[in-house]
DNA sequence: ACAAAAGTGTTGAGAGTACACCCATGC
DNA sequence: GCATGGGTGTACTCTCAACACTTTTGT
């Protein structure tokens, strides 16, 4: 019986497994993931999130981050598992089980936006996305959700900016991500009383008004603070 | 090449896939956890979280709600899939990724505490918890983590009471899962006021002392509330 | 001098926390 | 009548949210 204690099925009983990830970076005034156009069937030409096999030798985060610097260049950039998806028909070809991921890259560090990959790839904002290959427009969904969640009671979103920034660079992320205007006295108080940054000493030099002091995230600052809980 | 998209690798690359699945309840004073005793290697002998292979032909919330009946006998209880652990030598087997999921049930909804699987199968406390197989370890204590922070944010503790309940019980519950003591007063406003339970108009009719109004959940209300955010 | 963006405090309302005594029932 | 657990209110503190003007720079 398959399903007792002990038993190894055999290798024709297996699903497939993959990592798929949605990659999040924020540029030009909004939120965006990162899409490549499918070369083969099925759902050839169609866009989906980067992903693939997982190989025998690569632990699930390493499959994770081989994707993400396939499609982007990058590494070494903040990423989370975020769900497995199983159902059955999910991959009309066989049944594929997949480990979701989403990776937050500063738009500091991409280096083309034309991905230099042989696949097209192309960032999409939240509001504009295509028609997604499988169930990826779920996994889309799933993933900006936690994203925004995280954002609230983390301190993730620091992972979207570059090393340097002001605090209304700061407030701007965050008021794309969440999608509501912040007051500025507020925002700044709360943030700075978090202790989760620090100035830097420098002032931007390039703009127009008045220079705006730099401030840098406090690595050694804790990244999940404790908020106040609702029960009891 | 084997991370080019479109293409299903063999069968006999593919990484074997199971559910494990953390089932908690709540009785005799301590949260506890269901093991069961392996009986084939490897780790014949030790404890182990129940779990099993995916079968193609099941969704992987389906193959955790089979384990779940299959060592407990109950169906129908709140289950919610927690992380998935694919580490290369976390099975001596061969490759096994697993999806784990953990699960309340109430102990009203236990038949009998000794299994009526052939599998010997046991409830611990988490403050005496046996040496596990593979790295069940690790997943237990994940799971354990987040129920605590779930039931501090969420309704789910209720799954782990019967359907009626006075709010001592569920004071007791919270204290135990929490690990703190919590004030009677307070704790009665903040439930109530929360406006998630609801008199039944019964009382208990057994025990010492005056008897207590029973409460049951209401489950038309939310039980994902919204607590007031960290940032910003 | 003026346009543009940076920076800065106070007040009122609501929520959280600490804390001690009376009530209903069984024996 | 007493032991046992059930049930109830208030005062203080702290955090949050709303809100407008001054400062620094480039042109």
């Amino acid at each position: 019986m398959s399903n007792e204690i002990g038993y190894t099925p055999q290798a024709e009983e297996r699903p497939a497994v993959t990592v798929d990830v949605v990659i999040f970076s924020l540029f030009e005034g909004a939120l965006r993931a990162l899409l490549v156009k499918r070369k083969s069937p099925p759902f050839a030409g169609q866009w989906a999130i980067p992903g693939g096999f997982v190989h025998l030798n690569e632990s699930l985060e390493d499959a994770a981050a081989r994707k993400l610097a396939e499609e982007t260049g990058v590494t070494d950039v903040y990423s989370e598992q975020l769900f497995t998806f199983g159902d059955i028909g999910r991959d009309p070809r066989t049944r594929v089980i997949t480990v979701a991921y989403f990776a937050l890259i500063p738009y500091t560090a991409i280096e083309h936006h034309p991905g230099k990959h042989e696949s097209a790839t192309e960032w999409f904002k939240f509001d504009a996305m295509p028609e997604l290959a499988f169930d990826h427009a779920e996994i889309v969904d799933y993933a900006h959700q936690r994203l925004r969640y995280k954002l609230e009671y983390t301190a993730v979103g620091f992972q979207l900016l570059p090393d340097e920034f002001t605090l209304t660079q700061l407030q701007r992320a965050y008021e794309i991500v969440l999608n509501e205007p912040l007051d500025k006295r507020n925002f700044r108080r709360k943030i700075l009383v978090a202790d989760i940054i620090e100035e830097t000493g420098a002032k931007t030099s390039e703009g127009e008004g008045r220079p705006a002091k730099l401030y840098r995230y406090r690595t050694d600052s804790v990244t999940e603070v404790k908020t106040r809980r609702l029960f009891p």
